[in-house]
DNA sequence: TCTGGGGTCCTAGGACCC
DNA sequence: TCTGGGGTCCTAGGACCC
């Protein structure tokens, strides 16, 4: 047996941890730039807020209601993250993080101890320990596992766990689960299934398994033996090495010129590769990306890409900005209105792994030691107390973040978007 | 005026090899 | 008369996840 522990309504959770004026009153949490809702609490939700609404749709309605709106604060999720999988790791020894709220538990074994009263007890005491709700669906599979978790969140609040455990209640738990509401199941696919026939998860489980492989992929294939009780996505123990390091933002104010565009991308760099050095990892290559506004009906669209290789594999600031900025000079063209810029390292490998190129002789001991006191300083002062002169001083293009919460829980030093 | 950001995996097609 | 078969690697695009 598998289980699957997800925190509820994370993000607005989180901010009510630490202001219990919060409690039972509805709160939502906005994307970056404080344009959509990524995050809303149950109140919220009766209130009739949906999902990746637009939040200059609901402003009115929010003052109306008093819905308490939070810009997004990842420093403050992240860590309440880090603590509440700590904490599960005290009652599930074998644990997958799957996500920033959710992690896979191994439930083998379980059973001889009465697993429902394990699990219900696990359940409470992370709820307890961390503040943030948890709920805990289990079943054969990780995409059964999933289904019992839904059913705990909607039909077991209070309680909180599901358990899948009879081929009884798997069936009636998947006739009370839309298609769409499988995991790996997406709007596309819906659509496609909707058009055959299939409306909810038990139809899919008894599809011929190589038909979903024909018409769909051998990803559906896998979706289908996993609801039938068959497992095909193992849990993963060993978090496999990242393959991309990313940062795109909108820009607070749209931009036209090219100095704010590439001191916007200066930033965004130092921060990827920051996020790569702690991952003791170095980047073969980046790409670097320009779009314009989608939603307008009247600017002209403009979407480049460019892919370019690093000399050899590095994780020097310096470098990788001047690289960037060299691949953002080669797309960048007057005359659109560019909403946000983004840089993806690509071809990462471990610090120890990195191919040397027998014509270009860099002095890696030289940018070692350097980055190491660089990385020092700002550790100790707070981000980019020393940084590269092209991350600039203006800063015009930042994202908008009115309604930020507190960094409750972390230090200046670990606070890396915000200054 | 105004709609997020960071990831993964699979597939098809093109270029190339012998 | 009439032009193979088996393979790899890379990339772009599409689908999905939270």
């Amino acid at each position: 047996m598998i289980g699957i522990i997800d925190c509820n309504n994370f993000y607005a959770s989180c901010e009510r941890t630490f202001n219990p004026a919060l409690q039972n009153q509805p709160v939502v949490v906005f994307s970056n730039n404080d344009g959509a809702v990524i995050a809303r609490s149950e109140e919220a939700k009766a209130l009739g807020i949906t999902m990746a609404a637009p939040v200059f749709k609901i402003k009115e309605m929010m003052k109306l209601k008093q819905i308490q709106g939070f810009s997004s604060n990842y420093t403050l999720y992240g860590d309440m993250s880090k603590r509440i999988k700590a904490i599960t790791r005290n009652f599930f020894s074998a644990v997958e993080d799957y996500s920033i709220d959710e992690s896979f538990v191994d439930c083998k074994g379980l059973q001889l101890l009465n697993l429902y009263n394990y699990v219900k007890d696990a359940r409470d005491k992370i709820t307890q320990w961390s503040g943030v709700p948890v709920s805990i669906g289990v079943g054969a599979t990780k995409t059964l596992a999933k289904v019992a978790n839904r059913i705990a969140k909607k039909q077991y609040r209070s309680i909180g766990v599901y358990i899948i455990d009879t081929d009884e209640k798997r069936i009636e738990a998947l006739k009370n689960t839309n298609v769409n509401d499988v995991w790996g199941v997406g709007g596309r696919i819906t659509a496609k299934l909707n058009a055959k026939g299939i409306y909810n998860a038990f139809d899919l489980s008894v599809v011929d398994t190589n038909w979903a492989k024909a018409n769909f992929s051998v990803l559906l294939q896998k979706t289908v033996y996993e609801l039938q009780g068959i497992s095909c996505i193992p849990l993963e123990l060993q978090t496999p090495n990242k393959q991309v390091i990313a940062s795109q933002k909108s820009f607070g104010v749209f931009q036209t010129e090219l100095e704010p565009i590439a001191e916007a991308l200066a930033n965004y760099t130092a921060r990827v590769a920051e996020k790569l050095r702690k991952q003791k990892m170095l980047a073969g290559g980046i790409q670097v990306w320009l779009g314009t506004n989608n939603f307008s009906k009247t600017d002209k669209q403009y979407f480049p890409k460019i892919n370019t290789m690093c000399n050899v594999p590095t994780d020097y600031t310096p470098y990788l900005i001047s690289k960037a900025n060299q691949a953002l000079n080669a797309i960048y063209k007057k005359g659109y209105v560019y909403k946000r810029v983004g840089i993806m390292l690509t071809h990462l490998c471990h610090q120890t792994d990195g191919t040397l190129n027998l014509f270009y002789n860099q002095n890696r001991k030289r940018e070692i030691s350097i980055i190491k006191q660089f990385d020092k300083i700002n550790r100790l002062n707070g981000t980019d107390t020393v940084k590269v002169a092209q991350q600039g001083f203006k800063n015009n293009w930042h994202m908008k973040q009115e309604n930020l919460s507190q960094f409750y829980t972390t230090r200046l030093s670990d606070i890396i978007d915000i200054k």
